[in-house]
DNA sequence: TAACTGTTATACTTATAATACAACAGTTAT
DNA sequence: ATAACTGTTGTATTATAAGTATAACAGTTA
């Protein structure tokens, strides 16, 4: 798992480790049962606290994606993901909607933004590649 | 215009303001040439400190979204929107990105994503209301 | 026994958000 | 003229979040 973190981000260290776990979740590349470094040696890899790396877990635990086995270490939720629930998506709709709106004050259309969100899925879920 | 604040929210109550102004102008509430409230009567009506107020407005002011004559009051821009700049769409995928991975790894379909953001759109653009 | 695991606790520093109070320069209506 | 308004700027203070540093505990594994 590659992790590149951006110093000079807005977005705070352990909200990029979340985000780029989840992509990761999202395009295969971490794999249900997959496991996951442990605090100390991510901290230790990229050059960060322990504290900033369990936050992430910690978030990531308490939504569904991962495992934390108390002395096994984590891993990729080999069961199942978090569910699409009433909650998620009403979280969803608004980190989407100024987005949305952003697009349509600037003269977007409907179809230049579906098809730019079109283009990410794909992306993200790109199936010409394979991780072993 | 009706603000409405979520003093429990994640927000910044600056970060608030510009996307309910953006979405504003997005929906056809506040249209090119109309004024807005001043830093100080905004600041009063919603409980909030003056800063706060022109914290949001400078933001909007930079993006071009507003026009700020000196002493003579803060105004939708009336000649144009922003542009759909390289750095716009750069900033615009990097919100929707995580956004997107997400919905992937909870098993949300292309077409089901792709609808909900279609159905934003039409939220916030619908015809069947006219402010005059 | 030594090295590892997640977890917890405390303390500290730094940055951001928000407020409070004040003043300046220019405009507008009385 | 003068009072009331405009955006702007400055400084200081408080509160909260983010991140780091150091340390310890309990259980696992080689």
């Amino acid at each position: 798992m590659i992790i590149q973190l951006d110093m000079q981000s807005e977005l705070p260290i352990y909200t990029q480790l979340v985000n780029q776990i989840i992509e990761g979740i999202a395009s295969g590349r971490l794999k249900p049962g997959e496991p996951l470094p442990s605090v100390r040696s991510l901290a230790s890899d990229i050059g960060i606290n322990l504290h900033t790396v369990n936050k992430a877990y910690t978030l990531l635990k308490q939504e569904g994606f991962i495992l934390v086995h108390r002395q096994r270490g984590v891993v990729i939720n080999p069961d199942s993901m978090p569910e699409i629930t009433k909650a998620y998506m009403g979280k969803m709709r608004g980190e989407l909607r100024p987005i949305v709106a952003e697009a349509i004050s600037r003269g977007m259309s409907q179809e230049q933004l579906l098809q730019e969100m079109e283009q990410i899925y794909q992306e993200i879920t790109q199936t010409d590649k394979e991780y072993d």
